[in-house]
DNA sequence: TTGAAAGCGATACCAC
DNA sequence: GTGGTATCGCTTTCAA
């Protein structure tokens, strides 16, 4: 492997003049330059990793854990992880993965080694431990996610609470008086980051803002079927359904309305608001404002990045938009609700 | 962060032999070994990555291209990628992960950098690029599929071939007579890995010289029921079914035979071989032989660090034996054929 | 058993 | 605009 000296000696030039016509941080004449580049491709040269990181002080890599817990989609993960990896490349940085057992050690091992400039925490639970550690670390971390304890990190996430609102909106507007929420599985409510309580929240309160009904369901099984019916038991003259639970729910729900006689959109409207597609599945029949990793991950690599090169102070919590995907399942509402109408 | 000077001072000894207290390279007396670790403790010391590497002249890292083509399963990628990654820390080893558009040029940038000691190649094709590209690399490639040429290459593989064979044979001496095969999409025969190919080849010779009847089927969609009826047609006394398809297939393989009024094990007998089990949904409720991540990659991470650690040569194709799991799928056959008794 | 010192291959400061 | 060189923090050879 060709050196800078080899390129330096190859171009009749000082290595400092190699290194500030490739970094750029110096004017460099056209054609000293020239020479310079040429001996570049002449030789192959390419700056070692290594050496460039002792010598900056930067390794340019990014580490990125990802846990794997039991309730978490594998295929949501890789997503999230390719999308960091993605927007990180833009940047010029790497991605090193952390893996579940090794996430508490691992971002330790990584600030202390200087492995990586910084980290990108996935998954993030409520009560996360990651959060604790990220306050200590020397090196900068920025959640995917928002723990319960936000206090001195930065994090990313969706609004979660203005997909709700804007899921409740596009209803109303549809002229819905009864809209039903399908919300998490209760462990995952346990577990999980705290979105899932922040969104039953907002539900209850704009829809009671909107002075509609309303009614919250939450789903023991994969099955909606029992979900369904416990909304309807409650809410006879219901009319919209949001969704903001596990995808395998999410999936069964057409076939659980169709089983009782109800066709989407004609007698119900229903928006998934905050679920993430998952890739290697048929995609949902429904209208959607996505948890998309593609609208999250960039931001967060970039307030990172920004943090890593000095050129932006942290940001707290940061919420991105969600994007309104309309797949015509919201319609106008039924004259008559549809249990009365059979 | 405290260097290895300030540690060496701490304990009153020169950097070398701290260096090698922590090395184990050479002996070091037992009690500046304790002061020394103890000093390390004391400055919370850790070394850092960069430096050693440049003096080292190895990362301690192992680069993982993991390509996400539209047709291959995220879930099943991500358990590749972390077992990958667990395995490398087993041996100290992190992962960087390279993604799609950046394959080719990310293995290239990875070696050239000496960002990586090694790679690890995920989802390979059967006419895949990053072979032609590994043959050219300086640093050590592993492969975890086989591409069609794998001369100079080092790959590691389930032994699909042997897969099909304990399928067969346990269908054999259950009694049956009469095995059907559902292979893969036509689409991911042309593009995947040979390993559909081979196990369709397979199939069909072992099968021949067990003197039993057969028939192969490729289903057109994720609906097994089309592609079971085709076995049927050709094979009325079928009472054994192999897979080795897509998990949509699969999975909707019991329905399908429900449909058709038969019962697994009692009416078939099924067993899915060298198949990826998907984490996030039900397991299938057949016989495996499973094509298990945490079968093959921590053999081919083994390699890879052997081939990094000068420990071993490169060892061409090495496959791995499957573990056949029993979910009580295979009953003996029935006397007369399930067509027939109905 | 330990120490001194020569690299490893970049970056970036200080001169000119 | 360009060149010389100290420096980053380790590993490892050579000497003692």
């Amino acid at each position: 492997m060709a050196t800078i000296d080899d390129v330096a000696r190859q171009a009749g030039v000082a290595i400092s003049t190699v290194s500030y016509a490739l970094s750029g941080k110096r004017k460099v004449s056209a054609d000293t330059r020239a020479r310079i580049e040429a001996a570049c491709v002449a030789l192959d040269y390419a700056p070692r990793a290594s050496a460039r990181a002792l010598a900056a002080n930067r390794s340019e890599v990014i580490a990125v854990t990802a846990p794997l817990h039991p309730d978490t989609d594998p295929s949501a993960h890789m997503a999230f992880a390719m999308e960091v990896t993605i927007a990180a490349r833009d940047h010029d940085y790497d991605t090193l993965l952390l893996v579940h057992d090794d996430a508490q050690q691992g971002m330790r091992r990584s600030a202390a080694t200087a492995l990586a400039d910084g980290i990108i925490v996935l998954d993030v639970a409520a009560h996360d431990e990651r959060a604790a550690l990220a306050r200590k670390l020397s090196c900068p971390v920025v959640f995917i996610g928002v723990p319960e304890d936000t206090e001195g990190l930065v994090c990313v996430d969706l609004d979660f609470e203005a997909a709700i609102r804007q899921s409740i909106d596009a209803l109303v507007e549809a002229g819905h008086r009864s809209v039903g929420l399908i919300s998490q599985h209760p462990e995952t409510l346990e577990r999980e980051s705290n979105y899932p309580l922040r969104v039953v929240h907002e539900f209850e309160r704009y829809a009671q803002s909107c002075g509609i009904d309303f009614a919250v369901t939450y789903p023991e099984t994969d099955d909606a079927a029992p979900a369904l019916d416990d909304l309807l038991a409650r809410l006879p003259g219901m009319t919209g359904v949001v969704l903001n639970t596990a995808n395998p729910v999410a999936q069964s729900l057409a076939a659980a309305l169709g089983a009782r006689g109800l066709t989407v959109p004609r007698d119900v409207s229903v928006i998934a608001a905050g679920m993430t597609p998952i890739m290697a599945r048929t995609p949902l029949p429904f209208d959607t404002l996505p948890l998309d990793p593609r609208l999250t991950c960039p931001v967060a690599v970039d307030i990172l990045v920004d943090l890593l090169e000095g050129k932006a102070p942290a940001r707290g919590v940061t919420l991105v938009t969600p994007i309104y995907q309309s797949q015509g399942s919201v319609a106008p509402a039924p004259v008559a609700s549809p249990l009365q109408a059979r």
